[in-house]
RNA sequence: GCGCCUGUAGAUCAAUUGGAUAGAUCGUUUGACUACGGAUCAAAAGGUUAUGGGUUCAAAUCCUAUCAGGCGCGCCA
């Protein structure tokens, strides 16, 4: 059953085809009392000659009326009401057949999709800015999944490039391996500043940085000792905060450095296809309405842009990917078109199918964190606080697993607030937000489904009589919104929008609580009873899948 | 300087991508469990959509100018 195709099929019918299927739009008005769809039908009239409520006249008239419950003319719209019994008995029944399967398409079966996220840097805190691209990476992953796609999530840590020669640099001036085992990234971190710092007021420490990079990269042997004491220290650190969040794992821990061996490639190929140019004792690619991309340093070591590009050939060869998808800030919006652009080049059209899933950065003060000047709120100290505060609202604590429903709560709250917003605003970092479980947050939708988880415990599901039942507006609401998840799904994907689905699930949310609030549900005679059980029960079941796929979990009870 | 992005209630964000009376949440004020979980519900107040001009049946949305902010622009990633 497909509501809106059904309803451009009629029109199309009744104006026997005299305008074609994109002119046709159906949208949901935002006045419920309009109707369940709207067409608006100006835009025929300039086709046809005729003014649009004649035109709406007209197709009424041509129109099996019979299949709605009404339909109505309003200056220029026409407004479509669908029969409700039959859509409630539809979905609700749909729902209890299908589970948590409910709302799947088939739009990427037989299709495979890489997805590049999270990529933190070792030797560097995983801060507050890193959790957008992890929140908004696994959502996508998630929403891909639930559309058929084969997916692989690539964890592409930032662990090679000049910063560790730096970080060595400074490792051997005023490092000491004590401390590093205590708390590496801290001490790591420590160095990474006092580096900046010394920089400043001696300028050659910088060379003395590259230098060490470029041994790096020739493979001098106490050069790479440390860059994987580094690394090791920092993937155990990290791993603490992906548990808290829980993302298990990734189909890939490939960072940059995996690349090192694969670049030749990369590079013989733009040798051979006449693309490399020496520029400054640079080689770079020339790229029209842009600047040039820089693959590699006059002292022959590679650039970000050389692994990425690397990577790409990588992946594709692979996982033969349909589409890769990047989940990376605004700020690197350049870089990504310049890639994509590189690829072109070179003649491979799959560059087409690299997608950069842009996100807005995170502020603190209006302002961008510099990890330079070790201006970074850490993620884990604020998913513990979270957690923290989340214990603090738990009630009945003996029936419960405390530590962990905290733990899916407090981290609810973190997610929800990263997801609910269109990814490419800049969002201030606020603690006080984050740490917010009223209104409109993730544990309001927890809430909303430990209530009607506990409504559910002691009441079992019985058949209902849908002939009989009567479908208030509460229902009315809840019932369509519950039909519609299946389109949030598909465009949340077309999208790569999770926070189209995190506002969906939000409303869903919203409706039961008016619902639950206005209507007592454990009322009425039996069949009435089962009914509006039974929409909870469907209410449930769609929070808490929409709620997985924006990776949060909900607990039965909190 | 050039390029990209943003500007909507006191704050944080929506607005079906050009559609009907611009909606939520926080905060403020008021009300609701001897009823299924008060992390909830019901309600009030709060707007010249940064500003000026334009395009059309229709503009928060498109074009244009101005103002304000952010990001990026060769050897960082």
């Amino acid at each position: 059953m497909n509501l809106r195709e059904e309803i451009i099929n009629d029109i199309l019918k009744s104006l026997n085809n005299e305008v074609s299927k994109e002119d046709v739009v159906v949208e949901s008005p935002k006045e419920r009392s309009f109707g369940d769809y709207a067409v608006p039908c100006f835009v025929f009239a300039k086709k046809l000659r005729k003014s649009p409520i004649a035109i709406a006249e007209d197709i009424k008239n041509n129109l099996d009326e019979s299949k709605y419950e009404k339909v109505e003319v309003v200056s220029g719209y026409l407004n479509f009401f669908v029969k409700k019994e039959d859509l409630t008995k539809y979905v609700i029944n749909k729902i209890n057949e299908e589970k948590e399967n409910y709302g799947k398409s088939n739009i990427g079966e037989n299709k495979t999709a890489v997805i590049d996220y999270s990529a933190p840097n070792i030797a560097k805190p995983f801060g507050v800015g890193h959790l957008r691209s992890t929140a908004i990476g696994q959502a996508i992953k998630n929403i891909l999944e639930k559309n058929s796609y084969n997916t692989v999530g690539i964890n592409h840590l930032g662990d090679w490039g000049t910063q560790f020669g730096k970080m060595i640099c400074a490792y051997k001036k005023w490092g000491n391996e004590e401390a590093i085992r205590k708390e590496p990234i801290k001490e790591l971190l420590a160095l990474y500043i006092k580096f900046h710092e010394e920089a400043e007021k001696e300028p050659s420490l910088e060379d003395e940085g590259r230098a060490y990079f470029k041994a790096l990269e020739n493979g001098d042997e106490e050069a790479l000792m440390l860059w994987k004491w580094f690394r090791d220290e920092s993937l155990k650190e990290f791993q603490k905060t992906y548990d808290l969040l829980g993302i298990s794992k990734f189909d890939s821990y490939n960072g940059e450095a995996f690349y090192l061996d694969k670049m030749d490639g990369v590079i013989e190929e733009l040798k051979e296809k006449n693309l490399l140019k020496k520029d400054q004792g640079a080689y770079v690619v020339d790229l029209e309405d842009m600047p040039p991309a820089l693959i590699m340093k006059k002292d022959g070591a590679t650039l970000y842009m050389t692994r990425d590009l690397a990577a790409a050939f990588y992946r594709k060869k692979t996982y033969n990917f349909d589409e890769a998808v990047y989940v990376i800030g605004n700020e690197q919006s350049l870089h990504l078109k310049q890639l994509k652009a590189v690829i072109n080049k070179m003649g491979h059209d799959f560059a087409n199918n690299m997608h950069h899933v842009n996100f807005g950065m995170v502020l603190q003060d209006g302002k961008k964190m510099s990890t330079r000047k070790g201006k970074t709120v850490k993620l884990h100290d604020v998913l513990v606080e979270a957690k923290d505060m989340a214990k603090t609202y738990i009630k009945n604590a003996d029936s419960v697993d405390v530590e962990e429903v905290s733990r899916q709560v407090g981290i609810g709250a973190v997610i929800y607030n990263d997801l609910k917003n269109y990814r490419t605003n800049d969002i201030e970092f606020k603690l006080e937000d984050v740490l917010r479980f009223e209104g409109e947050t993730g544990p309001y939708i927890q809430y909303t489904y430990a209530r009607i988880m506990s409504l559910l415990k002691n009441n079992e599901l019985k058949d209902i009589d849908f002939e009989k039942v009567e479908i208030n507006s509460y229902i009315w609401n809840l019932v369509f919104k519950l039909y519609e998840f299946n389109d949030i799904i598909v465009k949340a994907k077309l999208g790569y929008d999770p926070s189209l689905l995190a506002k969906y699930v939000m409303d869903l949310a919203q409706e039961f609580n008016k619902f639950y609030g206005n209507c007592k549900i454990n009322d009425g005679d039996d069949n009435e009873k089962a009914f509006k059980l039974k929409v909870s029960n469907s209410v449930a079941i769609v929070l808490k899948e929409g709620l997985r796929l924006l990776n949060i979990d909900a607990p039965e009870k909190m």
